[in-house]
DNA sequence: GTGACTGCAAATAATTTGCATTACA
DNA sequence: TGTAATGCAAATTATTTGCAGTCAC
């Protein structure tokens, strides 16, 4: 979930305007409950804001995985699929069915990736996690 | 790293025809040591095979996805990366100043996988884990 | 021999940029 | 009011497809 006011706030601190359209992106994606790719946040959005272009639905979400608000995601068919990201530290668990999407925080690597560091010799700077599965939802389908 | 006969004996069995460009292909992705764009993979396989076309890059990589052979991967700037993928169940930590790439196997995720599937509903089908950072060579420069 | 494979060019899709205009702060 | 932000259209980039010719088996 996208807290609205506090990702204003954030907003406003870094300078950034707080307009009608990216007002109506963020609760484009505050109201959805599974990661959203450029066009659906676009098609969403435009229903409280008629007069917004993709373009800037491309710079708004730059933006926001700028500050942190959101986060790109690698999905299966591609690409560029963004999720909120209220935690600092937080990982997505998508549901292959539906894209339903949840945050998850306790990845509980630390241990395996010391292992690896001395293995391998690299510093490990972040990981990227992701997981695919069937939301309670979708189990029966399919 | 790529086996080169093994891969060309897989694509036998299933039946794809073992072209020079196909050839060329491969040995460019085994011959590096580092994650590859489809644009890299063209540029480098074309010293091999003057008349390749980009074209036969996009169709040869997804048949070498399909086999299992490489794996797309999550780029920061994008996606739209390919490594080898030599075990069955494999990961990739990667290099972010040169992109030298290496697969590791354990990511021991079983038991963080379990909780998460009794907290949430969810059925984890699979997970997907790239990790980041600095390998040796690199880790004084910038 | 023949069907899968190819290069090329054209088509499509996705993203970014330039610029005159608008609207936050 | 001044400047960042916008929409639109054009430009760019990345990927896919159609098709006549080619080549592996």
């Amino acid at each position: 979930m996208l807290d609205l006011d506090s990702v204003t706030q954030q907003l406003s601190e870094r300078q950034f305007k707080i307009t009608r359209q990216r007002r109506a992106v963020l609760r484009a994606i505050a109201g959805s409950n599974s990661r959203m790719s450029p066009a659906e946040v676009y098609a969403q959005a435009r229903r409280n804001c008629r007069d917004l272009g993709l373009a800037t639905v491309y710079r708004t979400l730059d933006i926001l995985v700028e500050i942190g608000a959101i986060r790109r995601m690698h999905l299966d068919d591609g690409c560029e699929g963004f999720a909120p990201a209220s935690a600092e530290h937080g990982h997505h668990l998508i549901c292959s069915e539906c894209h339903a999407t949840i945050e998850f925080e306790d990845c509980n690597m630390t241990a395996m990736l010391k292992r690896l560091e001395s293995r391998t010799g690299f510093t490990i700077e972040k990981h990227w996690l992701e997981l695919v599965g069937r939301c309670p939802e979708c189990q029966g389908k399919r």
